[in-house]
DNA sequence: CATGAATGAGAGTTCATTCAT
DNA sequence: GATGAATGAACTCTCATTCAT
């Protein structure tokens, strides 16, 4: 493939992620983002066989930048505790996020796809997540900032609070204020006041 | 509809129960339950317009069955800790069951449907269970059993836990190993030890 | 078929007929006389076989009202010119109502079943309104009432141009001055002023 | 649409026509024009997306036509009594045409869709044939050829008749002896024998 | 007589996928 | 590479008609 087509292929992706956002995964059809790319239909199927595919590679583009957002926050110099609260606000902007986000098209599309449960993106990301999280709160404990008896239960523990209020958003509303209550909670947990 | 249509009409929903927790909602056509059932076409019409009213028809009965489940838990006479950990065993049984739950079912139809956040069915069992659980928290800390900071944040908490396991469990994968550090973590900040 | 039978038939027979004044023959299915008369599926079936069937009775009742509606007319003393006004004027308040009348089903009716042109009700009760309003314009000539050349090619002018209004009236519509103005033609080629 | 697809699309029409002139309109189902023309269910659904679709396409390329046919006769020099004569036999042989016509589908297609009275495609070739008739039937009046009291009211009396003529070939089948007639009628009111 | 649940044929419609150009 | 017309499988939904009760 030319550089041309790579350039093709990755607007296809980008237009493609907008249409995920909008309409979720299973209700994408490829005759949509045929559509929203303004290309033909057999022009799509020149890079993509599928909407599986599709919404692969554009999980995999979205996992790049995500890591890259973390990295960004870890290399400023700043506490343990600060780097968590900047986590924490990210999620929460993400999650109450109005206007579309990837969250219902990528359960939707875990959901519908037969999809390893052992090793696969979500699961990386999930791990990686919690390994940086208990490393923090390691570095964190050691500096005496906060108090943690067991820093992976706990990076786990924070991990799967937010993915409840993840997935509530989504299905049964979340109020800002509900979330601000949960994440205090944690911080409070570790032993950090805001 | 008579006695005789009722029995067929619970017929149909315990079986379209079964077809829902094996392909999930999405997946599921009228078809797939007229051939379940081993009904005509036109007989399956004659009870429901739709896969969408069938499923929350099936939600319904499940939630019937469920809060009993609670209430019969409450009923015996027994601390409100222990209480709460029969809840959260149960919890974790059911999340962890191997041969389908309806849980990637209801979440799919959630995210396809267009369902009112403020009132559905799934709203109304997160409410009252954290209701419960707040009130089972408050009992606790009377009786001297637990420590607990704020009921109602706690209880919450442990909900958006449960949720974030329940959904890791059908993504990522929970090992039961998982399930159980984390809810002895959620029991250790009650100040309860196993 | 009993006392009783016949009654419900009759029931069944007005029923549909208004059925059929609201929805045209076509649309009509089993299932809306069913519910119109609210009455079981196979009841209905028990008296009429299929829309037709129903229809071409309907049709016949239509019919001996209609006859005895003009044997109204012509049994009362009155001139030949009083009593063609007389059925002009009806026919024009038939074809103008608002609120449904039968025109739209019959045509649909004989448009769509097989039915013989040569021998049928419609063409019964046009020959039959032909020959009569022949006879009156004889009977007006004869009187001195009125001109005409051919009163049968007469006759049947004015039942066409009556047709044609009808027809119209479904179509693309006419007005109350329309009809006026087309009647008023038909009785000055008849020499007779209003 | 190219060039192509244009002529499949006329291709589709004519086929679709003559579909039409066999069945009526109700009864013509979309599968019908799929096998008439031999193309795939998909296929006519890329052009077309229902019989109602399908026949107003049908009927504006007839009106289309039609047009036509009325100028060519307007253009010769001709008097206006052998015009509107030449009009009239026109008229004849498509009301009697033996192996079909668009007379029954178009009338069905009015009853059953929700057309508009005031503004359709049959109220305006009324329309438009009353106001040429109209205009030739003064012209007959000035260069003495006919006579004629109201020439609107006469050139709608005789639309009306046609009509008529028209709606009862389809019902109760009229004799071409009785057209004649019907139409030396017509003429000799304008003061033409043929 | 009367009921109404049940059947199954058939219409409408959409879409992934192919393929000649 | 790119196009977009074409295909056909699959799904939704409706209704005439039957039949056990």
């Amino acid at each position: 493939m030319g550089e041309k087509s790579l350039q093709k292929r990755k607007y296809i992706l980008e237009t493609a992620r907008k249409v995920f956002m909008e309409k979720g995964y299973k209700n994408v059809t490829m005759k949509d983002i045929v559509d929203a790319c303004e290309i033909s239909r057999g022009g799509l199927y020149l890079y993509f066989g599928s909407t599986a595919e599709i919404f692969m590679e554009v999980l995999r583009m979205e996992s790049l930048e995500t890591d890259d957002v973390f990295s960004d926050n870890i290399s400023k110099d700043a506490t343990a505790a600060d780097i968590l609260m900047l986590f924490l606000k990210e999620q929460k902007k993400e999650l109450l996020r109005k206007n579309g986000n990837l969250t219902v098209a990528t359960y939707e599309f875990f959901f519908s796809e037969e999809i390893p449960k052992k090793e696969n993106i979500l699961r990386r990301q999930f791990d990686s997540a919690v390994k940086i999280m208990e490393k923090l709160i390691d570095a964190g404990v050691q500096s005496g900032e906060l108090y943690c008896g067991n820093s992976r239960v706990t990076a786990r523990n924070i991990m799967f609070v937010l993915e409840g209020l993840k997935i509530s958003a989504q299905t049964i509303g979340v109020t800002p204020e509900t979330v601000d209550e949960e994440l205090a909670y944690i911080l409070q947990g570790l032993g950090i006041e805001e």
